[in-house]
DNA sequence: AAAAAATTAGGTATTAATACTGATTTTTTT
DNA sequence: AAAAAAATCAGTATTAATACCTAATTTTTT
């Protein structure tokens, strides 16, 4: 059997140290390397093609996400798992916008790690549980904002109607055409949501439709 | 020390009866009556003011869905918990739209239904793991879907700017304005950003922007 | 039944956006 | 340096949207 060969990328040498300890004793798995930098990590790369990198994000001369937007940009054929120490969101969507197969927060055990690294090998995507936590716990909070921000504008149901209909980014005549009644009265709605909402332009009713999911 | 009071709404009679079973040794909870339907969950609610209600989704006469929101409505104090059997993420976008307190898979350990009682009853939401995985990924499936529509659209810096503006909800003499351009040469951006992507009008140009976040 | 709210839409003038075509100036790539 | 791509904007006609105002139905609430 191959065995999954693994880089790993911090600036920091007793994190290094440490997850090549704790990976040393796995049949299935080889550190073949590290590298103390974004631009260390991509040179390696190139030349050891591992099959996995875990790369942390905070380093000196280049960080782990413009490592990853490079080595992804170049097409190299390795899975990135990127670590993280905050349980920021922001990190989630950015690795996932730069290709990273996936992220793992510092403070997971062992066998996630491993779980992480076969998952990544075979080329499937991993988040660890505190990462799905995050992602929910983020969308409960959008969810408790926007009805806030609802709480205090009730809409008509005929209101919602065209809302829905702006959401999905029809121009007026077609809305009126859709819901049969006159442009004129999509206009009138249109206004008194404005109104309503306290919104100048109608690209920021928009706007508003889609954010707040009609 | 008070007990928390559920009522268990579902229109079988055997999983009311297996929830009551399983429910029966716990201490701190106390299963006070049942409904089989959403009307009479309704009803049993104003009458026996429950702390918690484990609400099915599919029921005749009136949905848990329905009968969720029409709770909700009348602001009667109680936490709802949803117990679906489809790992259908919409419900759970709904069930956070009506005001629901969680959602739970119906195949839950025992353990876990106990924690969502106790955790909904001191007025916190409770979404468990399976429903976190849901969410994430769906996530992820949504960040693959907008990498793919990108891949054959490269957009030019100034593009960039422009959709960027656009997804905010500024018409276009603002975006003019704000990058230093006569209004022309914005219609032209958004003209052959409306060819790059084959859409037709400019109220679905705002849509992918913000879709795609920009 | 009466009152209030919602839905409907017309008139008119103004402003914004779009569809074309064409063309100049930068910037980037080769 | 040459070629290609990107960014700039003008003219003109057409279409769409907005800002006003007003007001008749219909639905819901009291």
């Amino acid at each position: 059997m191959q065995k999954i060969t693994v880089l790993i990328v911090d600036d920091h040498l007793l994190v290094r140290s440490g997850i090549r300890s704790l990976l040393k004793d796995i049949d299935e798995i080889n550190v073949i390397d590290e590298a103390e930098n974004g631009l260390e990590a991509i040179e390696k790369t190139v030349k050891l093609n591992p099959d996995v990198i875990l790369m942390d994000i905070s380093m000196p001369d280049m960080s782990g996400l413009d490592a990853t937007a490079e080595i992804k940009k170049r097409s190299l054929p390795v899975n990135i798992l990127i670590l993280t120490m905050h349980e920021n969101e922001e990190y989630i969507y950015s690795a996932l916008k730069l290709g990273a197969s996936g992220i793992l927060h510092k403070n997971i055990s062992k066998e996630e790690l491993i779980l992480a690294i076969k998952t990544v090998a075979s080329g499937k995507r991993y988040f660890g549980l505190s990462i799905s936590q995050i992602v929910i716990e983020n969308l409960i909070k959008k969810f408790d904002e926007s009805m806030d921000s609802k709480a205090d504008t009730a809409f008509t149901k005929r209101e919602k109607e065209v809302l829905h209909l702006i959401a999905e980014g029809h121009p007026n005549h077609e809305i009126a055409v859709s819901l049969g009644i006159s442009s004129r009265t999509v206009d009138s709605h249109k206004t008194n949501l404005m109104q309503k909402l306290n919104i100048k332009s109608s690209a920021a009713l928009t706007k508003y439709a889609i954010k707040n999911g009609f």
